[in-house]
DNA sequence: CGCGTAATTGAAAAGTATCAACACTGGTGG
DNA sequence: CCACCAGTGTTGATACTTTTCAATTACGCG
């Protein structure tokens, strides 16, 4: 449920390390700050090297819907850089958050001279099309119940490390409708 | 609503009117039939070169999600290559169908040895997720009128084009909703 | 303790699904 | 030319699910 990419971290971390180039800069956020603004045009390509956020879109009635949750090796912001666009989301930290960015030109210059970071981004961006995939089609076929428990599963400390608006954000339903599913789950010995 | 990827198509286009590489298959398919079943190990890749087809997920229900509909240009199978995964979604032809197969050995060294193309994915994958992330925030942040009216507005032949079962499942609902929806808004005369 | 924030609950209204019946359309064969 | 059929689309009634809105309780911390 919150997504992490070891492989695209590790490989960061080492370019970040190497002081003969200054292709990555490094930037703290407290909890509850926001990374990137709906609707912004933005310059750089964001990697979250430590700490959790969330990814999500406002519609016009301040309604939220929270696309995903990003952990360790999650990149964002790549999106908006290939489709030379606005951002359709925001990113707000959850926790204390160190990332890691890296400008247009820097971006392009690794794509383009290094093979291992092109497979890497390539397969990130595989990655989040296949989990929306998923993700979306059990909300879809599923009641709410139901994927409330898959997500537990998935991610049993969920209640401890998520609020509830987040989680009713998340799964597309009120929060009055998860604490009836997470009532009915407790009484049926489920969760 | 029926996603196109015109650059991808004139791109492929000319690389498989180059004779001097067999890099590139051709298939022809008749309506209703499966491109790619649900659970497959592939080896190719997949473009369509004209005609429309459907993607979706069955649950072990039976019941069937429409993740999107595929038009000239729109590549898929790549997911699944780059995870080394098996199929996520069907594909399955709606009208008459051509497509362009690439195997994998000749997909990953077109996507090495040629910048161009490898740039065309990148953003053929952004478009993706881009496409799935505003699709799915309204689908949970509307109600059906609301989703059905901006679909038709997209996509203005909806009706002549796509079966109602198609469009329901589309939408996430039953086609008794879809019905009364369509009915609701003709009464308001939105449609 | 008291305050602000987060979590929980109840009751009524709105939205959606289920199921079963009915209508329309374009063939096909008697 | 009409009867029939299969596929597709439409409708009604009812049950179920989810939202809305407002009120209540629990919790952490200065």
């Amino acid at each position: 449920m919150i997504r992490i990419n070891r492989e695209l971290l590790d490989f960061i971390g080492k370019i970040a390390a190497d002081e003969s180039n200054n292709f990555i800069s490094q930037h703290n956020f407290s909890p509850k700050k926001i990374v990137i603004e709906q609707g912004d045009k933005i310059e750089f390509v964001h990697i979250i090297k430590s700490g959790i956020a969330k990814c999500y879109l406002t519609n016009e009635d301040g309604n939220i819907f929270i696309q995903e949750f990003f952990g360790e090796g999650v990149i964002f912001g790549e999106i908006e850089m290939f489709n030379e666009d606005e951002t359709v989301c925001a990113v707000e930290s959850m926790t204390d958050l160190v990332i890691y960015k890296i400008s247009r030109n820097n971006f392009y210059k690794l794509l383009e001279e290094n093979p291992q970071f092109n497979r890497l981004v390539l397969r990130a961006l595989a990655a989040k099309i296949k989990f929306k995939a998923i993700r979306y089609s059990n909300s879809h076929l599923n009641p709410i119940e139901t994927n409330l428990l898959l997500l537990k599963k998935q991610f049993p400390e969920l209640f401890k490390t998520i609020a509830k608006p987040d989680i009713a954000n998340y799964l597309g339903v009120t929060e009055r409708s998860l604490n009836r599913s997470i009532k009915s789950l407790r009484e049926k010995k489920l969760i």
